[in-house]
RNA sequence: GGGCGAUUAGCUCAGUUGGUUCAGAGCACUUGGUUUACACCCAAGGGGUCGGGGGUUCGACUCCCUCAUCGCCCA
């Protein structure tokens, strides 16, 4: 058979991606078996793939194929986000290009251009996923505007509603000024900026020549201020009590306040008050019962209750009105300031609070249950470090602010009547129903109601999505009852409140239970120099390029070399380059047992019988470590293991332990072993690498048609021997003494050597001196009763080994090998030996612990024997 | 300003209830090796006072305090 030396992805990924869907193999439907179910953390639906997605969706993928292969009837559920802001931020700058302003489109209109965009860009990155291996089952893929996902986010509007959870109220918000709605606080990023802080002065009213001085960041705001306040403890502004003082420009009168929210440390220590503007402005109003005025439009504008600067943009007008104090008189210094202003996440708009009537959730009492749930580990976080991230936020949980001034989400089921009262209902004829119930007027039509023109947060949607992707709404739906609630939720950290903790809450609050049992949280994916990859830096790689540069599977291999849980990942080139090199070594170690002439005439060598007994042991030790790694989340840890098993094991030492004579045949029992053992290597690999391990399960035998490496079972440990392994290890280091001593004295590899043994204990185990001798190249290990003279020695174990040397020994060169040993040995002897004359020790320790200590002791004091003896044999 | 976390080999990180002279892995590096699966390879090797200081303990990379540096989240 011919086979080519280096694995090539492109003719085999696409082949089994198909296979596998054509077979239906990622399907599931409820049976009798136990579910294991993940629901994937929906994209956005215009999006493109990015590092982020690759890492969360190779793990999922991981865990999902795991489970299939596990006997569990394993689901992972795709779907798309319709990212309410951010969709609509990209088709208002798409239909701008195209020279159409969205206010000149009616809501249908615009709508219908969404929808388009979205028919035309969604699910792109559902493709891209599946370039990966994911396997979702694809005929469940949801959209959260969908029918039935629409449906159940109207559902739990309205029995929030029915059950007060949901207020509509004036509040300071989050303005975006670009988008034109309100945000949530989730959605506001703090940035340092480099800006100033004005003084200004404000005239006591009644004199003619004094003034406080206050400072400011932002001086535009004076014209919506209507106090000024300083600590009632500050005795600097004793003499201000009760006195009033003048807004420059606009010489409105406002009062002198006192409240112990003013630091005296900052700026002047007095404070200028813009109830509007401000969140703790606006709460100082409240206690103070202070006037306020908007002087911003909802564009950034200057409105009519500035005065000044009507109908001009915020920060020209900050450059204005600074020209405008100075001529006053007002401006007292400018100094460089560093503060922290809040952005936009979605347009990188500068964040104004403002005061805006809107929808709000009430949280603190909702979000209870789910406290407590993740806090006693119902819900568990890996990792746990993230427990108390989520316990700090949910103790201090606000009232979420779930309204938006857009048209694309879902809206809001609110029906307003003529006379300013509303309805809350899932239909307008429901609405138009509750509307006649309530006003007693039977002849009122859908023309007098209107329903509120605002959409509900991204959020309100996929907070519901462990629940909606089954129609979890509906009453006695099979496979909401069969996979509700999910096993694990993989996902980055840094939505955490956005997403993970309110899902907790719906789960608890709608169903009574759960969302999930387990979350992974993944780190972010950086670059070498830890900067977050993005698309402005242009430090992302495209995963399509690398997946068609290094494959899939060395992709997927090089996610996750480096990915602790909640760790971030430093992305690098060189790290899928090491999965394909290992999708490499695993294509050559099976090019090489294929390319084996088998024989069923010849006797099976006892260098193979030996090496197929240990290898059995190791790969049993590998499932078991696996195993123990899946159970505690470490995905990585798993990996590396089957890694070193495959690499270092199985091809460096079991392969070359069996391997025939160069064009002699194998024997058919080692043959049929070496496949047995790579088939389960195969069978542990392949939730990490789908593709080669799919390619090559095939090749490697004869498989029925339909079969597939994906359906068939995970390998299971069956009693480990670690004796066995143990050994194996010393013969390891016997081979690899031998080897050194080699290189050291240009032995050529070629040249058979004869070892001598001496034990000193007689305890020498015989076990795989056949692998040793075939490793080593030796004619013979002779065991002998006493030193060998003129010979290179070693020790492993207790044991010492010789290496005749016919004259050539380097005597200077071996006593100080020796000495340097003994020496060591004498070092490690006195240690030992002193904590076991350490009465407490002795006394407190576990008797385990102890007893080790004294073997160790016996060994060292048995080494010391041997080295000093063959010390004294050199210098004669 | 509040909180969380980190600091271990040149780099990225493990080190799982404190117990082998336990300081480890991968990559990188050095040296040698190719007619006999793979140079995307094989073999051998160098390299760290576990951020500094203090404490608890028979025993500390591991627990506590403190300082320094860095990162993240929140206001």
């Amino acid at each position: 058979m011919d086979i080519a030396s280096k694995y090539d992805p492109s003719q085999t990924e696409d082949k089994w991606y198909k296979y596998w869907l054509d077979n239906k193999y990622f399907k599931s439907v409820p049976d009798e078996r136990e579910p294991y179910t993940i629901v994937i953390p929906p994209p956005n639906v215009t999006g493109v793939l990015h590092m982020g997605h690759m890492l969360n969706n190779t793990i999922q993928d991981i865990l999902i194929r795991r489970a299939r292969m596990s006997g569990k009837n394993a689901l992972w559920v795709p779907g798309t986000d319709h990212a309410s802001i951010a969709t609509e931020a990209k088709v208002v700058n798409k239909l701008k290009e195209e020279g159409i302003d969205k206010d000149d489109l009616s809501r249908d209109e615009f709508l219908k251009h969404a929808w388009e965009w979205t028919d035309k860009h969604g699910g792109i990155i559902l493709k891209q996923l599946q370039k990966l291996g994911a396997s979702c089952d694809w005929d469940r893929t949801c959209f959260t505007m969908d029918e039935i996902r629409s449906k159940g986010v109207i559902k739990s509007f309205v029995q929030l509603y029915n059950e007060g959870l949901i207020y509509r109220g004036v509040r300071m918000i989050n303005w975006d000024t670009k988008a034109q709605t309100a945000v949530s606080d989730e959605e506001v990023i703090y940035k340092e900026v480099q800006s100033k802080l004005y003084y200004l002065r404000y005239k006591i009213e009644g004199t003619d020549d004094e003034y406080v001085t206050i400072a400011t960041t932002r001086p535009e705001t004076i014209l919506g201020d209507t106090a000024v306040c300083v600590n009632p403890n500050d005795d600097r502004f004793k003499h201000l009590k009760g006195k009033r003082v003048l807004v420059p420009l606009i010489n409105r009168s406002v009062p002198i306040i006192e409240d112990e929210y003013v630091d005296m440390e900052f700026g002047t220590g007095c404070l200028k008050i813009t109830p509007a503007h401000d969140i703790n402005d606006y709460e100082i109003g409240m206690r103070h019962n202070l006037e306020s005025y908007d002087i911003l439009n909802d564009d950034g504008t200057m409105s009519e209750a500035a005065q000044l600067y009507v109908g001009e943009d915020r920060f020209e007008v900050r450059k204005k009105i600074v020209e405008d104090l100075e001529k006053a008189g007002n401006l007292v210094k400018v100094e460089d300031y560093t503060n922290k202003v809040g952005f936009s996440e979605r347009t990188d708009d500068v964040i104004e609070p403002k005061l805006s009537t809107q929808w709000f959730l009430k949280m603190k009492e909702l979000s209870k249950p789910a406290l407590d749930a993740v806090m006693n580990d119902e819900v568990v976080f890996h990792p746990k470090k993230f427990k108390n991230v989520y316990r700090h936020w949910m103790e201090n949980v606000k009232d979420w602010c779930i309204s938006r001034q857009l048209w694309w989400g879902h809206r809001i089921p609110v029906y307003y009547l003529e006379d300013g009262s509303y309805v809350v209902a899932e239909t307008a004829e429901e609405a138009l129903q509750m509307a006649k119930e309530k006003t007693g007027n039977q002849n009122l039509t859908m023309d007098n109601l209107r329903q509120d023109e605002d959409v509900l947060d991204t959020w309100a949607s996929s907070w519901l999505w462990p629940i909606t992707v089954f129609d979890g709404f509906e009453e006695g739906n099979k496979d909401f009852e069969y996979y509700y609630p999910t096993n694990d939720l993989v996902t980055g950290h840094d939505i955490i409140f956005f997403w993970v903790a309110r899902m907790i809450i719906a789960g608890y609050h709608f169903k009574g239970k759960y969302p999930f049992k387990n979350v992974y949280f993944t780190g972010m994916v950086r670059d070498k120099l830890r900067r977050k990859m993005s698309k402005s830096l242009g430090n992302s790689p495209d995963p399509l390029d690398l997946i068609a540069k290094y494959g899939a599977d060395g992709v997927r291999v090089g996610m996750l070399l480096c990915s602790p849980a909640g760790g971030d990942l430093l992305f690098d080139e060189s790290l899928p380059e090491q999965g394909r090199n290992f999708a490499n070594k695993i294509w050559n170690a099976f090019r090489l047992v294929k390319g084996w002439e088998v024989s069923s005439d010849i006797e099976q060598p006892e260098s193979a019988k030996q090496a197929i007994v240990w290898f059995e042991q190791k790969l049993n030790q590998t499932i078991a470590l696996v195993d123990d790694h899946f159970s505690k989340y470490r995905i990585s840890d798993a990996l590396m293991a089957v890694y070193t098993t495959f690499w270092q094991e199985f091809s460096s030492w079991y392969l070359e332990a069996v391997k025939p004579g160069y064009q002699q045949p194998l024997d058919a029992e080692t043959y049929k072993a070496t496949v047995e053992f790579f088939d389960k290597l195969l069978r542990l690999l392949h939730p990490f690498m789908p593709f080669i391990t799919e390619e090559i399960w095939h090749l490697l035998d004869e498989r029925k048609k339909g079969e597939s490496i994906m359906i068939s079972d995970m390998p299971v440990a069956t009693g480990i021997n670690d004796e066995v392994v143990e050994q194996f290890e010393v013969a390891k280091e016997v081979v690899g003494n031998v080897r050194t001593v080699r290189k050291e004295k240009n032995l050529p590899m070629k040249e058979q050597l004869t070892l001598s043994v001496l034990s000193a204990n007689g305890d020498y185990n015989t076990m795989f001196d056949e692998v040793v001798k075939k490793l080593a190249n030796l004619k013979e290990i002779a065991k002998v009763d006493e030193k060998v003279a003129g010979a290179v020695s070693f020790m492993v174990k207790t044991n010492e080994y010789f290496i005749p040397m016919e004259g050539i020994v380097d005597v200077e060169a071996e006593l100080k090998k020796l000495e340097e040993e003994l020496k060591y040995q004498q070092g490690f002897l006195a240690s030992v030996t002193k904590k076991l004359s350490n009465e407490r020790f002795v006394n407190n320790a576990p008797e385990q612990v102890v007893a080790r200590e004294k073997q160790k002791q016996a060994d060292a004091e048995a080494k010391i024997k041997t080295l000093t003896a063959s010390i004294e044999n050199l210098k004669k």
